[in-house]
DNA sequence: AACCGCTTGTGAACGCCTGAACAAAGTCGC
DNA sequence: GCGACTTTGTTCAGGCGTTCACAAGCGGTT
């Protein structure tokens, strides 16, 4: 067998993945050469048979009685989940949910380098953000096209989102990250996720009260401890 | 039937319940009268049956034949979802993006107020941010039970989240909003939500090379355009 | 060389959620 | 007043994801 089979992974594992791929980071800088999935699992926050489960569809990937390599597994999943290659990123609505996206050093060290920030305020284009010089948002079909960026990240006001995206899938972009509280309408061939804070707020009230609200009948609670961003 | 049957409402419809109740203020300040089903799953980026189905959980809102009120069902989910009350938030380490959530107030017009901004750098403390004083971290218990706030959020550096989000449970906070990349642990009856910037955006990275690379069996593509945040 | 304990990998059951089809119900037009 | 059309609410089936439990495999030990 010289290539794995292509297998098809779940969404959800792939999201699973990127959280042990980070851990696995933290333990390869302690020195760490093996982990059980016991342990693995506790540090993701997951139950360790549905962590065999997500690894198991990249192959078998450990070693039965010892555990998995830190750095074998860690390669593995690197592959899986898009090489090693960084991807360039553009960023538009530099304000400030924008800078602080910015100016994260977060996103370089996981292969995800922002290539362009864009804006419309004459205030904010010119100025210095995270190494990069903002730029107007005319800018952005050419910057684009130059860069051969992948992923768009959209910080901008809820009412133009829907335009920026346009501009961006036309330009070719072809996986979108929204923060703006709208849904975005894309043509077939293009992913779009949104993270919605003021929705995990909401969220969050609505299981406090159902919990001083509804104590005779218990809803059904998830086991372990996080909540799946999905 | 004096009152709505107590239903457990699945988390993930919750989530989405908040959505069409955004949709719907939007709606309601154009000055919008009443809603298809069709009309706001399509502004809220979900399938109409599934809009039903979840406003089905509040009991019947709508009209048949005609669709829904939209004062009428935005109240109803208003109440579904926690009430009219503003809820108190706490909000820990106030560098980059913990200012941009203290300074959006995008927030308080859903009900969310912060009342206390924590931070132990002394360059920070004392500083204003949307219009509160940042104050050092050694009042967390104070402001805690001072204002009987039931929301924390964590914007703190990754090493130190689940100290304060130990200290924010031992207050008495037993809603937690982690922005930093670990998996808490709390005690049961304590909820927590993660927002996890980098996972989105690996999760994007792999659709864009599962795109490219195996084109010959597609994915399950999700028919509509959201990528759920779970 | 064989045994024992430990850990992985996987098969199957269960429950949740999603998507579609159908029946009930109310309104508008005549 | 009656009929037809529109839209909701619900029921049904299908898929996906999660969990548990167990067999298979490997290292270390005697
Ligand atoms: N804490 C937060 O900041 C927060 C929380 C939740 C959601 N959001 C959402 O994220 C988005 C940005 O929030 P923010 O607080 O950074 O707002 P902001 O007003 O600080 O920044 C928005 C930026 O977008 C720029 N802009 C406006 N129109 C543009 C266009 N057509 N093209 C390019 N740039 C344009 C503006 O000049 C501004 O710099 C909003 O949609 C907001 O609802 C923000
Ligand atoms: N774009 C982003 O900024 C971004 C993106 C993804 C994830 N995150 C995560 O969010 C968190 C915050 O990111 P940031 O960019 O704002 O970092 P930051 O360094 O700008 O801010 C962190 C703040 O926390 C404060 N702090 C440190 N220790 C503290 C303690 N014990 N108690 C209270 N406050 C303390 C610091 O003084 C600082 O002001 C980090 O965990 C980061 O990984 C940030």
């Amino acid at each position: 067998m010289p290539e794995s089979r292509p297998r098809i992974i779940p969404e959800a594992t792939v999201a699973r993945l990127a959280v042990y791929l980070r851990v696995l980071a933290g333990l390869a800088d302690g020195g760490r050469s093996h982990v059980s999935s016991g342990e693995l699992a506790s540090a993701a926050g997951v139950n360790p048979a549905g962590l065999r489960k997500d690894l198991s569809y990249l192959g078998p990937c450990g070693v039965r009685g010892v555990g998995y390599s830190v750095a074998g597994l860690r390669d593995r999943l690197t592959e899986a989940l898009g090489g090693e290659r960084s991807r360039a990123c553009v960023l538009v609505g530099i304000g400030r949910l924008g800078s602080a996206l910015a100016d994260y050093s977060g996103f370089a060290s996981r292969g995800f380098q922002f290539v362009g920030l864009l804006d419309t305020d004459p205030a904010t284009v010119g100025h210095q953000v995270g190494g990069l010089t903002v730029r107007p948002v005319a800018e952005l079909e050419g910057l684009v096209a130059e860069t051969q960026a992948t992923i768009g990240v959209i910080t901008t006001p809820a009412d133009v989102a829907q335009t920026v995206c346009d501009r961006l899938v036309a330009a070719g972009v072809r996986s979108i990250l929204n923060f703006a509280p709208v849904a975005l309408s894309v043509p077939a061939g293009v992913d779009v996720r949104k993270v919605d804070l003021s929705v995990e707020l909401q969220v969050l009230a609505f299981l406090d009260q159902q919990r001083d609200g509804a104590p005779p009948v218990l809803a059904p609670v998830r086991a372990t401890a996080q909540g799946g961003v999905r």
